[in-house]
DNA sequence: AAAAGATTCAACCGCAGGCAT
DNA sequence: TATGCCTGCGGTTGAATCTTT
């Protein structure tokens, strides 16, 4: 059937805005707000463009307290951290870096991190692919076996229901539910994070899904597999929140999953050290179907340490160093 | 100085999901 | 329940800019 076009693509205009087109737009949302009607304001105002042109103008450069470019290490870390243990939901990633957009956020790790990334992991898996064809199939025959274990839930189902703050990012919590989290229909207060926060994501509720993951990971035939990433002698996440190294962390996360993590192919990319025939045979093991594995960040404990970013995974201060300034070492 | 190649980033596109009817 | 509209999202494109040869 396919959808109606959102407008007449003849009669509005595409490409760069003019200074004049964006003082209107903004003037306009100061004054009176979008009208929750992106489609129809560009006519109020007399804009030959379509509303979702504007919508995008206006969060993407014309909102307030956006931040373009110069990304700091902070933010770095925050960014990685997060495609890691999330993926390319840059939406979610953004509703971290207050001032940051999703469209800058996405742009900066396609341009500019995810090659720094590139670069230093394939000089390293250069001289290990033997070691890592064994490891891999192991694991991709483990997960297999797994898969075809009826008992084994599609995705996992919060045993409790999560207490959710009314300062929680929706998308956060959206993130949750399609990964298979419940939630009261109260929402109470459950907010824990330090006030001085950046990034107030309720850390108790995080901690609960994390128990709740490693509950049902432990209680399935799967063990085997993920006990790796949670024995402290191993695991470079560490628990204790002390010093863990990003690369360390990042090849963890390779060397421990086979599936693709939305993107993160690129670190394939030419090296020809997956065991294919493993995930030809039955096995799943895109994102999708590991997500909710992957997922379980070890979760630190809010603390009030200068507001810094303290969910998922912290990485080790000036960790991304090596990124940031390759020529330095 | 100029051409070619690489990089950046604003903007576009199409899809999925939510919501109203 | 079905349908259509709108919003939000993530992937992609392409013009502008920068770097290299």
């Amino acid at each position: 059937m396919g959808r109606a076009p959102c407008c007449d693509k003849n009669n509005v205009k595409r490409g760069p805005w003019s200074p004049e087109e964006d003082a209107k737009l903004k003037s306009y949302i100061e004054q009176n707000g979008t009208g929750g009607n992106w489609i129809a304001l560009p006519q109020k105002i007399g804009l030959k463009r379509c509303g979702k042109s504007c919508r995008l103008r206006w969060l993407n450069y014309l909102r307030p307290n956006i931040k373009h470019g110069g990304f700091s290490e902070e933010e770095d870390r925050i960014i990685c951290s997060l495609y890691i243990s999330i993926g390319s939901r840059w939406s979610i990633i953004a509703a971290q870096l207050p001032g940051r957009t999703d469209n800058d956020i996405k742009n900066y790790w396609n341009t500019k991190l995810k090659k720094k990334l590139f670069g230093k992991q394939r000089q390293k898996q250069g001289s290990r692919k033997g070691k890592e064809i064994n490891t891999i199939s192991t694991i991709s025959n483990n997960i297999n076996n797994m898969n075809q274990n009826p008992c084994w839930p599609e995705l996992p189902i919060m045993q409790q229901p999560i207490q959710f703050s009314n300062n929680d990012h929706t998308s956060i919590r959206k993130l949750l539910i399609k990964l298979g989290g419940k939630f009261s229909e109260n929402d109470q207060l459950t907010n824990v994070v330090s006030p001085n926060s950046q990034y107030p994501i309720d850390n108790s509720s995080m901690q609960l899904m994390y128990q709740n993951h490693i509950n049902l990971i432990s209680s399935s035939p799967i063990d085997n597999v993920f006990n790796n990433m949670t024995t402290p002698n191993t695991d470079p996440y560490n628990m204790n929140g002390e010093a863990s190294n990003f690369t360390a962390e990042f090849e963890h996360m390779i060397n421990n999953h086979q599936q693709k993590l939305d993107g993160l192919e690129f670190l394939y990319e030419d090296d020809v050290f997956i065991d294919k025939s493993a995930s030809t045979s039955g096995g799943n093991l895109d994102w999708e179907s590991m997500n909710p594995y992957v997922l379980p960040l070890p979760p630190i404990a809010a603390s009030n340490d200068g507001g810094n970013f303290q969910q998922g995974v912290i990485l080790q201060e000036g960790a991304l160093d090596e990124l940031r300034y390759p020529m330095a070492q």
